[in-house]
DNA sequence: CTATGATTCAAACGTTCGTTTAAATCATAG
DNA sequence: CTATGATTTAAACGAACGTTTGAATCATAG
């Protein structure tokens, strides 16, 4: 019988050896973190993963069940966490507001901040998870698109609306945009795959200074969507209404 | 004999037939930029391209060489003209201001709008190219990333020191780093592959509506950009130096 | 110790991949 | 018409892919 049709993790309900859990499940999450980033969900292949992670081969599926759920599981591990700090942020400040809307910084500063954070602490994926993430945002696979629709549906919609609220007097479809455009700059900022990089001498940042180039990331990102946000609003020759008009 | 290997274009000298040139190596780049967009390099076999272009499964490899020599030659064809554009209507802007510095938005919409401008243009290939930039961009590849460098080499250089020259009091690496967020919104913005799209109703643009799309998409960016260059200076603790400070 | 289920293992499965081959067909020049 | 080179065609190549299988090994409970 396979691990993943007993819908339990391996090992859960061991006491003693609970600090380590499934060594086996753990490392190749580890490893396919890292091999999903370098060279893309089509060009990992089980037998690299299996073979960094020094298991059987068939150990993929018996733990996980096929290449897409460990990807899936791959982000699921970190995108839990993120969720729900980025919620438990957002509560935090609009609770401490009682009802008048936020400043827009404070907004931004919470959803972005706070996925910046995890590219400081190794413990969450560090930046081998950031770029991933910043990589696999712009993957076209179907599945890849669903699933994160998915993990990100609630938090996406609470960030908006605060942004509505904050910002009463801009167009809502104007603030969507902008949302988007800010994803954006973030992703491919921490992708770090663009062209410039292979141009210049790029210093790829090693496990000492990661941090580091995440704080670095950080302060010169927030000013440059803070800018952004607030730019002067757009004469547009009206026409269609693109993407997200509504909540 | 394979057409490559004679490095000419077949039927190159024939003068009647010259206005549909090799139809069929045409009729592979169009249904190559396509695929590749819709489903990524890796996601798109050579049996997919030929089947829809009604082509020998061999012929690719007949008039390109090889898969990876197809998707260079998909972004030849267009980066060639971008290039050339981006560079002429820098040198008239420059002209034109006679050795003075360039007002920054000159620089912006220089370089950005003439790519969304492609956009507009089903000739040079429209949305469906613009796409597949934004998606390839933060392909990890080697081959592509390499491809890509040797390609904006230039470009990048010129652009890059014309902000330096609009913008002297802000640090070079600043500069440099901004330009890196706004390329990463940009591609992020026409890569159309954002989870937002997912999670509300958003409508893909078709052949018709895809010019107005490209329109709609450069009237918001473009304020957003300038906003984000011009936002104010972080303040940073001080640390290492990150992408590019160079010329 | 023995029994039971979880996990690991080596081996093989069928499929799809990019590429190559050699003959067939086409278009043009002499 | 005939000869020559360009192009197309059908078929096959070996390699790599994700997955499955059934036995071996391990850890734990009774």
């Amino acid at each position: 019988m396979s691990a993943v049709a007993k819908m339990t993790t391996p090992n859960s309900a061991d006491a003693k050896s609970a600090a380590q859990s499934s060594d086996t499940a753990e490392r190749i999450l580890d490893v396919a973190e890292r091999l999903f980033m370098a060279h893309g969900y089509d060009g990992t292949s089980m037998r690299m993963i299996t073979g960094e992670a020094q298991v059987n081969l068939a150990a993929v599926n018996y733990h996980f069940g096929s290449k897409e759920d460990l990807l899936r599981e791959v982000f699921r591990r970190r995108l839990s966490w993120l969720n729900a700090e980025r919620l438990q942020v957002l509560d935090a400040l609009e609770a401490e507001a009682g009802g008048k809307p936020l400043k827009p910084s404070l907004i931004v500063e919470a959803f972005f901040g706070t996925l910046l954070k995890m590219g400081e602490e190794p413990a969450l994926g560090g930046m081998t998870f950031l770029r991933l993430l910043g990589r696999t945002m712009t993957e076209p696979a179907a599945f890849i698109r669903t699933f994160f629709a998915g993990e990100y549906a609630e938090v996406m919609g609470r960030f908006k609306d605060a942004l509505f609220r904050a910002l009463p007097d801009v167009p809502r479809e104007e603030i969507a945009w902008r949302f988007h455009f800010m994803l954006g700059a973030m992703s491919y900022a921490i992708a770090e795959t663009d062209v410039l990089s292979l141009i210049d001498g790029f210093e790829v940042s090693e496990s000492d200074v990661e941090a580091e180039a995440a704080r670095q990331l950080k302060a010169r990102l927030m000013p440059f969507l803070l800018g952004g946000l607030r730019a002067p609003l757009p004469q547009l020759p009206l026409g269609m209404v693109p993407p997200s008009a509504a909540a």
